[in-house]
DNA sequence: GCCGTTTTCGGCCCGACTGTTTTCAGTCG
């Protein structure tokens, strides 16, 4: 699947075509195409494939960036991409990239100091020649100094999962702020993205400055990068970007939406405004000077003629045609999980003892967990049937000293192995309550030989769930690639389940595949892979993935309460004597 | 560059902050 590189070339094709001063909407467009390619769950070689008018057709996409895509994939280079690169310096666009250097500044940089890349540009700053330029001042020249250090030290996306908790500890920080009357964390991370570029708040309050004030001397702030009446923009010390923005107690529902997003959810939002005679702001939806709504999110869809979005769907990725046809599904929700299945203890690689995993389990209120170690680690304690007969005996003594709440499961976590057979001794198998199956070595097969070996594993009769489907690791390994629409579906005609792994650098399937796994109709099970006892709180991030891509509490096995399950279980079961 | 039951031409979301400016362009979210 090519769709993330054909979007990466589209978004510098933006910044080029910015650069060299084209239409500004030519470069909307360039960007609204890529992001279509990244969320979209098709590869776009396979539209390519059926000739240029298939790419037409997708909306956003119009004749000329269609010629662009089938030619990049006919000879792996955009021809106007490769002119303007070679036209422009080379490392321009890592210079644009330095927040307050847009394109106008970088060409006036780039033909007035010869600036090409970012230590050229540091030593533009350092020289007494730019505040010749016009518009440069030494405050300007100060404040780029400062943040070409932040640039280079951290702009990359991280894992939700990596801010989240910190995120929400600066919250309640920020609540208890003088003169804030509301607070809220927005942005991605409200839409529960699998990854964050910022964070963004929202505060109501009546006391602007004394808010901004107290947000600017924050713990960890280690730059201020504008401070207003209404907003102020922040770097801690490790390079996250904070965002914060203040409105009227009045205007909160229309600010809790603006800080929210997406963008093109925002977008879409307005233009509907417009088709309406209103118009939307982050202070309320108006009618020529008279506001109609404001105060919550509710009124403000409504006034637009919508229900209520969640925002993990709020993307523009169809949920305003569904929410205006009035086919919004009813998404799981975190208080309707009753426990987890894929968890890891000190009998594999896990840094938890069984009884410290219980525990925490129990904290959440959980009915079960199952207890997936892996099995080839086992042996690293012994005899490979004895240490599974020793930790089925713990299993079964705190079963019983904690009356089963919450029951552990005693299951295995099995290897996929590179043709598809499975690295279990069937005995061990049979003796399990609950086989799930992961990709855990030869990453990166061709697809076609993935996507069977995947499917042979699904029709392995002692797998139950197929774990972290695609083997993603954020910053280390990129998702194996398959016919994810044939594995899913097959897992869907075995009545097997597909695992939603929500541990924080994993997070997977990715949203779109999670689409595809929704249109499936394959059982769906969510699992924090923890190993150490807390990461059980990842069950959030799990949830917050799946229902990013449109999954019903119906569909998720861990909904179901225990007898339910077992008997699922069961019925999977029957078939492997 | 894309798009169209008002349009195939003329639109394309809306507002805040910065720095330097005598009223605003550039940048960003």
């Amino acid at each position: 699947m090519r769709n993330n590189e054909v979007a990466r070339l589209l978004y510098e094709l933006a910044d080029l075509s910015d650069y060299f001063g084209d239409s500004p909407f030519k470069s909307r467009a360039y960007r609204q195409a890529a992001r279509l390619l990244e969320t979209m769950q098709t590869p776009i070689e396979t539209i390519a494939e059926q000739g240029q008018e298939a790419l037409e057709a997708i909306p956003g996409i119009g004749k000329a960036i269609a010629e662009k895509i089938r030619t990049y994939l006919e000879t792996g280079v955009i021809p106007k991409h490769q002119q303007l690169l070679a036209q422009a310096p080379p490392g321009i666009l890592e210079v644009m990239a330095v927040p307050g250097i847009g394109a106008k500044t970088a060409r006036l940089l780039t033909e007035a100091l010869g600036v090409h890349d970012l230590e050229s540009l540091q030593r533009a700053l350092e020289s007494p020649q730019v505040q010749k330029l016009p518009g440069f001042g030494e405050q300007k020249r100060q404040r780029l100094l400062h943040l070409i250090d932040l640039v280079k030290k951290s702009r990359a996306r991280r894992p939700l999962g990596s801010v989240l908790w910190l995120a929400r500890e600066r919250l309640e920080w920020l609540r208890h702020a003088p003169g804030v009357r509301k607070v809220l964390l927005g942005g991605s991370v409200r839409r529960m993205q699998e990854t964050v570029g910022d964070l963004d708040y929202l505060v109501a309050t009546e006391q602007n400055e004394a808010v901004i004030e107290a947000f600017v001397r924050m713990p960890g702030v280690a730059e201020v990068y504008s401070r207003g009446e209404n907003r102020a923009q922040v770097f801690l010390s490790d390079g996250l970007q904070v965002d914060l923005k203040l409105v009227p107690l009045d205007s909160w529902g229309a600010g809790m939406l603006y800080i929210t997003g997406s963008k093109p959810h925002s977008i879409r939002l307005r233009e509907r405004a417009i088709e309406r005679g209103l118009k939307l702001n982050e202070y309320g939806v108006w009618r020529g000077t008279e506001r109609i709504a404001s105060l919550t999110e509710e009124e403000v869809y409504a006034a637009l003629g919508l229900p209520w979005i969640p925002p993990p769907l709020r993307e523009d990725q169809g949920e305003l045609e569904a929410a205006e046809q009035g086919t919004l599904p009813p998404l799981i929700q975190l208080e309707q999980v009753r426990g987890d299945l894929q968890s890891h203890s000190r009998w594999s690689d896990g840094r938890s003892s069984i009884e410290q995993l219980l525990q925490v389990a129990q904290s959440l209120g959980y009915e079960y967990l199952a207890l997936t170690d892996h099995v080839e680690m086992l042996m690293w304690h012994g005899e490979l049937r004895e240490v599974f007969q020793r930790r089925q005996q713990e299993i079964e003594r705190l079963n019983e000293q904690f009356g089963g709440k919450p029951y552990l499961m005693n299951g295995l976590e099995v290897n996929i192995e590179a043709d598809g057979s499975i690295d279990a001794p069937s005995d061990l198998l049979r003796r399990a309550e609950i086989v799930i199956a992961g990709v855990h070595h030869t990453h990166g097969q061709p697809p076609e030989v993935m996507t069977h070996r995947l499917i042979r594993a699904l029709e392995h009769p002692a797998v139950q769930i197929l774990a972290h489907p695609t083997g993603r690791r954020f910053g280390k390994r990129e998702s194996n690639e398959a016919d994810w629409e044939r594995v899913f579906k097959r897992a869907a005609q075995l009545g097997k389940a597909v695992e939603v792994n929500g541990y924080y650098t994993r997070m997977d399937p990715p949203t779109p595949l999670v689409r595809v796994l929704n249109e499936s109709g394959a059982p769906v099970a969510l699992g924090t892979d923890a190993h150490v006892a807390s990461d059980l709180r990842y069950m959030e991030l799990a949830v917050g993935l799946a229902q990013r891509g449109w999954l019903m509490p119906e569909r998720v096995l861990n909904t179901r309460p225990l007898a339910e399950l077992h008997a699922w279980l069961q019925s999977i079961r029957e078939a492997y004597p």
